[in-house]
Order: structure tokens, then C-alpha cells, then sequence
DNA sequence: GCCGTTTGTCCAAACATTAGACACACTTGT
DNA sequence: ACAAGTGTGTCTAATGTTTGGACAAACGGC
């Protein structure tokens, strides 16, 4: 079983069991709370490789502050593990700050059994990804070369490098050529 | 005036000039189109800080498929101006996907003014930040690190550098202990 | 055409990365 | 408790990279 343990918080008890139901064969464990209280103990006793989260506990509050709040909390302390929200008030602006605030994804009540399983497993996989460091260097210093208009002087500044530096390795890789944003020096028009 | 040139996107000429007399003031040049047909071609002309974009055109159709295919064309082709979009149908979903799909935002119709002015500046602050390349490079080896339980031969591997390198780098940058997600060696129970 | 800026190129010194080696610590299976 | 397997911390010597400084040539604005 490629995907490992879940953890499921929602305030209600039915909810809990239709979910822990649903993805019970699918991940090799699932591992449920009714409240975020105790979740940040949990997680570091139970390394989920992903987190449900419900977004209003507090009977009465459907404002997703709460949800919010654990959200934050929990992202900042552990933030390797993906964390889906789920909620029964289909809030656009809350599904936004939501995303804004870390979250993996964001799902809404009622939902569909197979969706849920895919937007879990892709949270996973997608938290699992390694880039090499080269990688993510190159992809970055031609990102800023670009802001920069292909300006290499201002481009090495911010990037924190010297200017000979950033040269030969933009030298090193002629890989995309990376057009948009304004043309690079000697392009013609 | 800090913030630039923006272009707006809606097939409502009502709407299009409420937002234009909204955001003169703010952005240098506001511009606007009626269909993003030609969208592409006017980005490459302006070389706007930030578009808005909206979700529905060809009347009728009102799935947001459109405004979703010239997310993602634009996106592609200008991965560094934020797109902020906009829409008359409040679907979590839609939002959900629009982001992921590389949108800077996401604001419903009718909007507030002066949101919709902090969305678009907002957007462009973040889509202007440049990370200098030793910090993106720490963070991204602390994260792997931290998802190899701190074991340095196989975090070195993903990386692509030699287990050497990256204890000498981890060594070089002490900051940042980084709890959580599973006890590096050492750690106590 | 002049002036400030940027580029492409070079140098030599300082620094980083590499594979390989080795003793030691730790985990696991038996 | 033992041996096997793996990972750590440390070292070396060769190789490669980054650095500031320097300079002629190219470019852009005025």
C-alpha cells in the first residue's frame, strides 16, 4: 500500500465514519478526531501522510474561522503534510484563503466518495515530489532573469550573485529560451 | 505610481467600464478587452503587471471552461504576471481549480471596489518579490531534509548533490531546527 | 556624439564539491 | 549477543566554481 496513514477531523461523529469507511482499503490507516484540539499530538504521534480537515467545529460557528485557525496552526508546525479542507458552506472566499493559507485542497459536502480519494492521493504525491537542487536553481535564476528583462547585472544583484556567476550559468544551461514578458536584449521586434 | 499597466478582460462593456473607472486612480494604464481572443498579442504590447480576467464568455456558457482555457493559455505563455479572476458564479470548485491552475486570485461578482484594488496590488507585490538563490536553496534542503526524517545520504540523493555537500551545507546554516515530521536521529522520545 | 550602463572576456585567489576512505554508532535479524 | 547492513562524522587530494577586479567593446538616452 503506497499511501500511508490518514488523518480525519470533523467535529461530527457520522461524518467521521462515513469518511473512515470510504477510505479504509485505500490508505493503511486511518486515524480519526472529533476535534482539533489534541491534533498537533496526534500528528506527531501518528505521522499522517495527509490531513481531512472539517472546517467548522464549535456548534453554531460556520464562519471557518475555526477551521482556519487549525488550518494555520497546523501547516505552520508540519508544513511537509498536505492538509484537504472540507466543509458544508460553499464559500468561495473562504475556499480562496483556504488555498492562500496552505491548504492542498479544498472540498465540499456533500462529496463524492471516488473525488475525495483522488484529491487526497494527489495531495500525497504531490507533497512527496523532490526537485534536485540544480533544478530548482535553474528554473529560479531564469524566473528572475526574466522579471529582470534578461538584465544580468540587476538579475545577479537579486539574485545574491555575482554578475560572472549568473553569466556562466545561464552559460551552462541554453536549455528555454523562455519568451513572454518582455523582450530579451537583441531581440528584434 | 508603483503599480503598472493593468489589463482587463470581460465580454460586459458595462462592466468593463465600471472597473475601468475603478482602477484609473490607481494602476498607471488601465486596458481593456472585450474577448481575451486577443489576449495574448496585447500582453505582448502592454506587458501589463497583473490581468483580470473574466471566468464566462460566449454567452450562455457559463461553466467557466472558457475563462479557464485562457487561464491557462496565458499562464503558460506568461507564467509571471499574476491573474486574478473573476466571476458572476460562486463555484468552490471552479475557484479551487482556477488556482491551481496558476491564478494569482479569485473575486465573485458583484465585487467591493476596494477589494478588488488591495486582490490586484496584492498580486502584483507577490508576483514581484524575488527570492535570492542561497535563501530558496536552504529552504528547499531543510524541506527535504525534514521529509527523509533527517537522513542526510538519502535526502543528498534526491537532491542530486554529494552526502558531503549537503552536510557541509547543513552545517553552514544552523538556523531553523524545524520540529516536526517525525524525530531527527538523536532526538529523545 | 557623449556618458553612464551593461556585456563579454580574462585573471588569480578563495572557496565549494567531489569520490574515496575509514572508524564509529545505530538498527535489525537471528 | 552477535554479525550484517546502513548512516555518520571526519579527512584528503583533485577538480570545479565563485569571487572581485579589470578592460575593451557595445548599447541607450539625450
Amino acid at each position: 500500500m503506497k499511501y500511508g496513514t490518514i488523518l480525519v477531523i470533523d467535529d461530527n461523529a457520522a461524518i467521521l465514519t462515513a469518511v473512515k469507511i470510504c477510505l479504509t482499503g485505500v490508505f493503511e490507516r486511518v486515524v480519526t478526531l472529533t476535534s482539533p484540539d489534541k491534533a498537533l499530538v496526534t500528528i506527531a504521534q501518528e505521522n499522517p501522510a495527509a490531513i481531512l480537515l472539517d472546517m467548522n467545529f464549535s456548534l453554531g460557528v460556520n464562519s471557518g474561522q475555526e477551521g482556519m485557525m487549525w488550518l494555520s496552526a497546523i501547516h505552520r508546525k508540519y508544513p511537509d503534510i498536505p492538509i484537504v479542507l472540507i466543509t458544508a458552506y460553499a464559500d468561495v472566499k473562504l475556499a480562496v484563503r483556504a488555498l492562500k493559507n496552505g491548504a492542498a485542497d479544498f472540498v465540499t459536502k456533500p462529496w463524492d466518495n471516488d473525488e475525495l480519494i483522488r484529491v487526497l492521493k494527489d495531495a500525497i504525491d504531490k507533497a512527496g515530489e523532490v526537485i534536485p537542487l540544480d533544478q530548482l536553481e535553474t528554473e529560479h535564476v531564469r524566473k528572475v532573469l526574466n522579471k529582470c528583462d534578461g538584465n544580468m547585472k540587476k538579475a545577479a544583484d537579486l539574485l545574491g550573485i555575482s554578475r560572472q556567476t549568473l553569466y556562466n550559468k545561464v552559460k551552462a544551461s541554453p536549455l528555454t529560451p523562455l519568451r513572454g514578458e518582455g523582450k530579451l536584449r537583441g531581440e528584434g521586434e
